[in-house]
DNA sequence: ATAACAGTTTACTTGTCGGTAGGCAATTGA
DNA sequence: TCAATTGCCTACCGACAAGTAAACTGTTAT
């Protein structure tokens, strides 16, 4: 469904050879975005992956061809988990209601499982070079548009009432995304209770229209609380 | 409101001399911040930034004490302007939901004027030392705090419906944050555009209570796209 | 047995960049 | 006019980390 068959997060198929050298490929990315994910990329020494691995650096280089190759890994996985995810269901033969409904549970417990992998990706895509940066915006791009077609389906038929699905798609991305933000396996909110709540702010998202009230004219005014400009302007 | 004055946005007050300096240090970070934006933290060094203002480092550094510093500086800003804004509002003898309403307005409008720093502050806190990481994520937890009460009082009075104001601060918090992270201003969307869609997002997110479902019994099943468990686990 | 090979390590090079010492020049005050 | 002071620059250092060469070790093939 991806266009390419995705680097399998499970044991590729082939020869015992190729499983094992897959195998040692996926740990290195797991634990160097364990380590992004709490120093930061840039922060991080690849002989504090090593480390971690108890293996040595050159070691890391037989499996990736520099910091960046690994660190773009990381951020396709982080990105190709939730797209496959919405592409699986986008295909089903279920109204647009119950399709969304899945698509937020599916992509959230990718972020539950997967958050480092979506933080990381999220947070430091400017250290890839701009035509991986590219590649990986092309996905997040395609996530957004998979997800606005949905709603433009579901309004179409009637299942939502949306004023503007591509705005619409994109808020309900971010909320989603947000959650990877902060939700933390020690916190005080379960996975069911986030995944409940964040159904329910969906629901209300793509029922918006019946809401819309009449205050949009109201807001021309510049917002008085900051009358300087000079802050952002320059010669 | 905020407890120390805020490294003000506009000139200081003072003498000339401490007028000029200030404006020095202002300059300074708006263009750091804008390297920043655009290279990431790591990945930009102070000679870049001084070659930028059409000075050398030896000046960024009667300034500021280090690089840190720097960046410590524009988080604060980040984060420092948002919750101003929901404070000044917070206090106003108005209705809920015209003050939800004002603090949505607001926000959105220092989103647009200084995305940068809210962009750098979200994304580059890692490399903040602990204890300067620590005040700014107070200060964020303060916004978020500020908000959740609001809602609380505006269920309370029945002007709202909300099942959990915390989780649905988050979230809108989260709505407006996302913002940021989008938003050019040679994009498509207007400001007015942006604002006004997000108000209905936000507005139709408190009422939710309203269209609560009971969908919520069916998702107990872990969902079944991935059934590999072996990649963040080990050993 | 031994040659060849794959996989891993030790030990090194090299460039970069944060940070600084000390000098120079312009401004201020007497 | 001449200190003294302020403010900035030139020129440098030292550390650190990415990346590599070459050696070492175990395993397979002949």
């Amino acid at each position: 469904m991806t266009s390419q068959p995705l680097p399998s997060v499970t044991a590729s198929s082939g020869n015992l050879k190729s499983e094992v050298s897959d195998f040692k490929r996926r740990r290195i990315r797991e634990e160097a975005c364990s380590l992004f994910f709490e120093r930061g990329y840039e922060s991080t020494t690849l002989d504090a992956v090593a480390q971690a691995l108890e293996v040595t650096k050159p070691f890391i280089y037989s499996y990736y061809s520099n910091k960046s190759d690994l660190l773009y890994d990381i951020c396709r996985l982080g990105i190709a988990l939730s797209l496959d995810a919405i592409q699986r269901v986008a295909v089903l033969d279920r109204p647009p209601s119950d399709r969304l409904r899945t698509v937020v549970e599916s992509v959230l417990a990718i972020i539950f499982e997967y958050r480092k992998f979506i933080v990381v990706y999220e947070r430091e895509e400017k250290n890839l070079d701009v035509t991986k940066a590219r590649e990986i915006r092309d996905l997040r791009k395609l996530f957004d548009h998979q997800l606005a077609d949905l709603l433009t389906e579901g309004d179409r038929l009637g299942d939502f009432q949306i004023v503007d699905p591509v705005l619409t798609a994109t808020t309900i991305g971010g909320m989603i995304t947000w959650v990877a933000q902060w939700y933390s396996p020690e916190g005080k909110r379960s996975r069911l209770d986030i995944t409940n709540h964040t159904l329910m702010m969906v629901e209300a998202v793509v029922r918006a229209r019946e809401y819309k009230q009449d205050h949009e004219a109201t807001i021309t005014h510049v917002n008085p609380l900051h009358p300087i400009r000079s802050q952002t302007q320059r010669k």
